[in-house]
Order: C-alpha cells, then structure tokens, then sequence
DNA sequence: GTAATTACAAACCGAACGGTCTTAAAAATA
DNA sequence: TATTTTTAAGACCGTTCGGTTTGTAATTAC
C-alpha cells in the first residue's frame, strides 16, 4: 500500500508532468506547479530538493506514459512486420487519446536540454536510445526468423521511423491539426511494405 | 548606408539570436542578451521596447538565414525533381556551415511556443507555411510541366519532407552526430525517387 | 563648429524567482 | 486515547527577473 507521502509524491509528479510538457522546464515556475497541484511551496519542497529534481522525475514519468502506449501495441503481434506496423500505428491513436498534454515529452525535452549538459539531456538521449532499441531488437529477430531481408540496416530503419513521428507530431502540435501525423503514419507504413517485406 | 543606430540594432539582433536558439527564449535572459552583444541593459531597450519584441526580430532573423540556405539550392535548378532534391540536400551542408547555431530555429520556436498563444507561435507557423508553400509551388509547377505525375498531393509530399528533416535535425542535435540527418535526406531522396518521378 | 539628436551606461524599481525554515496540523503508532 | 512521527502551510531569504529613468558621451546635421 502506498503511504500518503508517496501518494503525494505521485501526485506533484504527474500534475507537474503537465506543467512541465507544455510550458517547458525554463518556462515553468514553481507558483506553476504549485498552482497546479495545490500544495504550497513547503508541501513540493519536502518531497523533492530541487526543481531539477522533480523536472527529471516528471520527465521520467511522461515517458513511462508514452512506452508503455508503444509496448502495449507492439507487444499484441509476433511477426517483426506485424510489430512495426503497431509500434507506428500507435502514435494514430496519440491524437485523440493521448499520453500527456502538450506534445511528446521526449520531443520537448530534446530541443529544450540539447545545448545544456543537464541531467534532462542525458534522460533525452536515453529515451531515445530506448525507442531505437527497441525498433533494432524487433528488426533484428525479424530478419532471424527470415521475415525480413538481411540487407536491412536495423539503425537506419529506426532513425527513419523516429524522426519521422517526431517530425509530425511537432507539426500537428503546432498547427493544432491531426493530418501531418496521419500523413507521416502512412508514409511510414508504405516505407515498412516497399522496405522491408 | 545604415546609421550607427541601424548597425547596432542589426548587430543585437543578429547576437541575441544565437543566444535564443539555443537556450530558448524561455532559458535566455537579458544579462544573457547583454553579454553576448557586450552591450548594457538600456542600450538594448533603447532599440527594443520588450524582450518579446527583440525575440520576435530574432526568430524572423534567424529563419531569414534558414530560407535563404534553402532558396539559394532551389534556385540553381529549372527542373521540379531536381529542385525538391536541392531543396532536401541543402541541409547536408546543415551540418557542417549551420547558419544559426543551436538547431533549426523553427524547430526551437515551434516546441516551445506550441501551448501558448503567443506572436512566436503565429511566426513559427507562418515560417512553416512559407516552407510548405516553397514545396507546394515546386511541385505544381512540376505537374503542370509533367514532370511529376498529376496523381501526387503536393500538400502530402511537403508534409513528409519537412517533417522528415525536422525530425532527424532534433536526433542530430541532441546526440550531437549528423548521422540522423544523413540518414533521413537519403531516405527523402529515395523517397522523390520513387514517388514522384 | 556648433546645435540638435541619438546612443549608451549606471543606478534603480517592484515583482517573481528558486529555495529554506519554523510551526501547526494531521496521521500513524502504541 | 495518548504520543510520536509525518506532512504541509506560510512567512521569509537573497537573487535575478524584465523594465525604467536619468545623465552624459558620442554622432549627426546644419
């Protein structure tokens, strides 16, 4: 069972992930959090010793939100392709229903943290290596299994699909319009049937 | 001939923009504006009435340098196919002579002013369109010449293009390794390849 | 060359910033 | 129920924020 300090804790995280994921780490001040968790100063402060603190751990959470979204899909299908088709497909359902208000925070966090050597960085760069793990480990089994052809680059494959997501879902965010990523979805499918079947 | 106010003005504007791309305008502050122009708080506001208003100068500054990269690879070719692959290629030369440090001020602009309603977002977005509209107009025109299919929806193509290097120059800055870049223009070449010809 | 104008520095402002600390209330334990 | 521990409020700290004002030095125009 959770203590109420921990379920406290989780509170001001997952309030301050949406804080965070829409005003930015720079552009959000702790009257923000406050306001948003309803707790005064001392009530954030004694559960976390910084605004760094809680930034890393509500980024943490934000991105636990987004895999789990990915996994859940990949992980219906047992042909490499199949699991391709699910992991891009997942981000149609990220218009209507998704994760965390205000756009990927792996997206967000990446352009904000890419000139600093912050500790949010190094968590940028690892969500990232994550995401492309993932894909490579999938394109890797499939081509075992013969589902795929050997002459694949499973790397290249992933910075295709990756950038390709994130690419529009900052258009769609932006222009608050849905079709940048649907279109993207639909290239990527396309790329998946002509590349690698 | 410019006055040494216009000089001064120019030379704030051009300094302040590097400082914004690559904290943000969020992250960047006016000491920060003042150490890079060597210049004294009043000296800036004596050109500028706001922090909002030179961030509004710097974006459009600095998305001038964006398009004319662009524009002057376009040019160079009478051909649609030809143009659309300068057009993706000339951000090979992205990496090595970038013309604003800090990543595609685009980009930057449009993650961090996505959730507001603030003139930074109206000009990350008119800066967008004026890209999309650059490709749009390529490939009409190359439809109307028939040297694209008349089956292709420019609006789609434009999409899948921006979204596609956008995408790739985040994963590139972030981990510091051109590598994505690369990797998503040759896929875009491939791409007007085998798409549009 | 002098008058008018412009450009910049320096001191200053109130508000907001991230963060601390004491104290009272609320839980958990006994 | 009494006591002890946990939890959060609220006042407070020094610093930095964006922005203003004023005085003077440097240009510019005549």
């Amino acid at each position: 069972m959770m203590s109420k300090a921990q379920q406290t804790k989780a509170r001001i995280i997952e309030q301050a992930a949406e804080v965070f994921n829409q005003k930015g780490y720079a552009g959000s001040s702790i009257a923000d959090i406050m306001q948003a968790t309803g707790l005064k100063k001392g009530g954030i402060y004694n559960h976390f010793n910084s605004k760094d603190e809680l930034a890393v751990a509500a980024f943490d959470y934000a991105v636990s939100l987004m895999s789990q979204k990915v996994w859940s899909a990949v992980k219906t299908k047992r042909n490499a392709i199949e699991r391709l088709q699910a992991l891009v497909s997942s981000y149609l359902a990220y218009v209507e229903t998704p994760p965390i208000v205000g756009g990927c925070p792996i997206l967000n966090t990446a352009i904000e943290a890419d000139d600093t050597d912050s500790p949010l960085r190094d968590r940028a760069i690892a969500a990232i290596n994550n995401w492309r793990n993932l894909i490579v480990r999938i394109i890797n089994k499939g081509i075992k299994k013969r589902e795929i052809p050997a002459t694949i680059e499973p790397d290249t494959v992933a910075t295709i699909i990756i950038c390709n997501i994130e690419g529009a879902i900052m258009m769609s965010q932006l222009e608050k319009n849905p079709v940048h990523l649907e279109r993207a979805i639909a290239h990527l499918q396309k790329y998946i049937q002509n590349t690698l079947v």
